[in-house]
DNA sequence: TATGTCTATGTATAAATATACATAGACATG
DNA sequence: CATGTCTATGTATATTTATACATAGACATA
């Protein structure tokens, strides 16, 4: 790697920093004024190296954003968080929640990944899961049933 | 607002939560699977306004991202914890680090946006600072030093 | 030295995203 | 009711970003 990229990298992050960079043509031009000439398809590489995202605010660093969570203790957790009810009906199974509980209940349903879901709909304080078939349905209550001992 | 709006806002967290979601077609086609068809141009809206931002692991919230600090005392911080020397020189002003230190320090001098600089140059143990004429940098230097006081 | 490999980068363009403009429906008010 | 305003959205396109491909220089090694 040579100096003069390591180096642009630190203007980059300094200019960021600093003051609002709409985009990648500005920062071009901004890194100009410092005789740094490089294309925009550079810059484009450098802004991934260096994990930066563009925000309203400007190129932020996204290192600090929060990672995946691991996925089973999310959904034991909503689980005690939000479901009040569980309710099966062939292939079907309902999850009942509080009010505006459907909806993360869901994301930690959907983020576990089990098989046997073919897809879920959530309203306010209502999941759906749908599986292929009572067997399945079974299988997944099951395992869901498990989480919340 | 319509009620749809607002309901595919929330969908639209659940996907990206749960599954990383590259572009906003690949959203699109997922949100169609749902029955809920809009066109890419509205998700562009939708994203901007739930605050996602695109990452390498799909969207995530910027709402967690850190805002601006205030500004001058970022560079009092910055100051007390890298500043070892001020050398002026005419118009010029040089500040000495540690190691590394001058490209954290010049960041925080150019946040604090004094109207004196004309412009900072940063290398690794050293940050120049260049100001209209010696005058400038007298008055300049006056504030930097009340600061680290 | 000749050759292979690796990194950085530019060029040209593809892919992705944002937006100007138009319109439709909901709602309020004269 | 007619008219004005506001929000949501689509269409078409402009803008922005990513990338396939080519190349140049640094470095290692036969």
């Amino acid at each position: 790697m040579s100096a003069t990229k390591t180096f642009r990298h630190g203007q980059i992050l300094r200019l960021v920093t600093a003051e609002r960079v709409g985009n990648q043509e500005e920062l071009r031009r901004r890194l100009a004024q410092q005789k740094m000439r490089v294309t925009q398809a550079t810059l484009s590489r450098d802004l991934h190296e260096l994990k930066l995202v563009k925000t309203d605010q400007g190129y932020k660093t996204a290192a600090l954003l929060p990672e995946e969570l691991p996925a089973l203790p999310a959904l034991a957790r909503a689980l005690r968080e939000f479901l009040l009810d569980i309710r099966p009906a062939e292939n079907l199974l309902v999850l009942k929640t509080p009010p505006s509980g459907a909806q993360p209940l869901a994301a930690a349903v959907d983020g576990a990944k089990f098989p046997e879901i073919a897809g879920t709909i959530a309203g306010d304080d209502t999941v759906l899961i749908i599986t292929p078939n009572r067997k399945t349905r079974e299988s997944l209550q099951k395992k869901i049933e498990a989480q919340v001992k």
